[in-house]
DNA sequence: CGTGCTTTTGAATAGTATCAAGGCCGGTGG
DNA sequence: CCACCGGCCTTGATACTATTCAAAAGCACG
């Protein structure tokens, strides 16, 4: 990662950060506390088992939080862009192999939590904001518990596909704005990179979808969301 | 339902409660504002796609989160007891269908949206405890996506149980406390209710458990986490 | 223009859901 | 008090879905 020169929040193009929920001077202060950094496609921004000593806050880019296993198996748990955030713990004490790492080039500023502890007891916008995006989270967390245990391989790609649309949106009116490989819709959809081949070729045969080398267009969204939503 | 006498929260016995974090004059202003009630085993505290216009704290009791599939077919996605908490919603637009039900007799208190909005914006410590409360739930409920796409059946069952003895804990030592249904653990471990049902065996004929009608026992809670700990 | 990684297809295998049936209570009404 | 009924639990047999293993084709990069 390369730490980069430390622009205020205030003049952050950045609209969604929870940052701008603080008051001026609580921001300033954060600006000044802050470190900013940047980390190429692939790179990790943190890894499982290692503490995890502060917040980090999406200013650009495009990271996946997964969950790796005991043979290297990864699952992927939650996508996350620009404002969001990463690295929370519950209350600290229990640790389980999580690990963030950029799917884009991202820039992230990294906030220490004692500075985050003092933040939140003096800004009550800024606590609150950030409740309820974990809510939200863990709203769409609980929600693919369910696709996991009940979808069929291609429901669950469908899924993992809109999921995807959802998060990082589309460039060029309909094409996924993701270059992502198809073991990591695999650890997404939590199936088999060989049937997450299979999968997508029956939803572009069915033209769902199309498949332009690593790129993936929609077709049809709406038959695609139909496709999951016998379950939802 | 059955509404309750309302005793103040100040001398509520439930230490846990998340209230108790609230200044002395605003756990009054709540306690006069929440309405308390009880629930019998099997009732609904809320339906899928309703819209919840509160906050649901669990005084004592035993709680399933579920999302209600189109054929009927249960997944219960989280488990609730003393001092947790129902009912948040996102921002309020999306609605998915999750309703909340007691697998025990539980008494639960509610308290409106626009007095707990006020009560987060005078409250930091409050609103802080709540946050930290949604951020754990994420991370358990994100490691389960991980059970639910990589586990065998039979390590699935062992995770449920371990997480019911987690949430519910013990009675008479080592036996789980709480009454559920084999049809219950299947929608817990995300499995048919027959392979839950072989599953125990197979565990039973480990000796890692006993099963006596529909308490269980767990003999060997260690061996019970290496079997799954191989993927965490 | 190889070399290695990713993607794709095929075939065999294993694991799980489903279907079917019998047994085991617990509750109810005669 | 007993017999019946219905839901829950259990076991077996079968079908099916998805994983795994194997191999070839495509693509990116030096």
């Amino acid at each position: 990662m390369i730490p980069q020169s430390n622009i205020s929040c205030r003049n952050c193009p950045n609209v969604n950060c929870f940052i701008k929920s603080c008051s001026p001077d609580w921001i300033q202060l954060i600006s000044n506390k802050k470190s900013e950094s940047k980390y190429k496609k692939g790179q990790h921004i943190f890894i499982a088992s290692k503490p995890i000593f502060g917040i980090y806050f999406i200013k650009t880019g495009k990271i996946k939080i997964s969950s790796d296993g005991w043979n290297g198996k990864e699952q992927i748990v939650r996508l996350a862009t620009d404002g969001h955030i990463l690295g929370h713990r519950g209350y600290g004490k229990e640790t389980y192999p999580i690990s963030a790492a950029a799917l884009d080039e991202s820039v992230i500023c990294f906030v220490e939590n004692h500075i985050i502890y003092e933040t939140f007891m003096e800004n009550p916008g800024f606590t609150y904001i950030m409740m309820m995006f974990y809510a939200q989270e863990l709203r769409a967390v609980e929600a693919r518990i369910k696709d996991m245990a009940q979808m069929t391989t291609t429901e669950k790609v469908a899924s993992a596909l809109l999921y995807l649309k959802e998060v990082f949106g589309y460039t060029n009116g309909d094409v996924l704005n993701v270059n992502i490989s198809r073991k990591e819709i695999a650890a997404l959809a939590g199936i088999s990179e060989e049937q997450t081949v299979r999968s997508l070729t029956d939803l572009e045969n069915k033209k769902l979808i199309a498949k332009m080398k690593r790129n993936i267009r929609i077709l049809n969204e709406e038959m695609l969301q139909k496709t999951i939503s016998l379950y939802r």
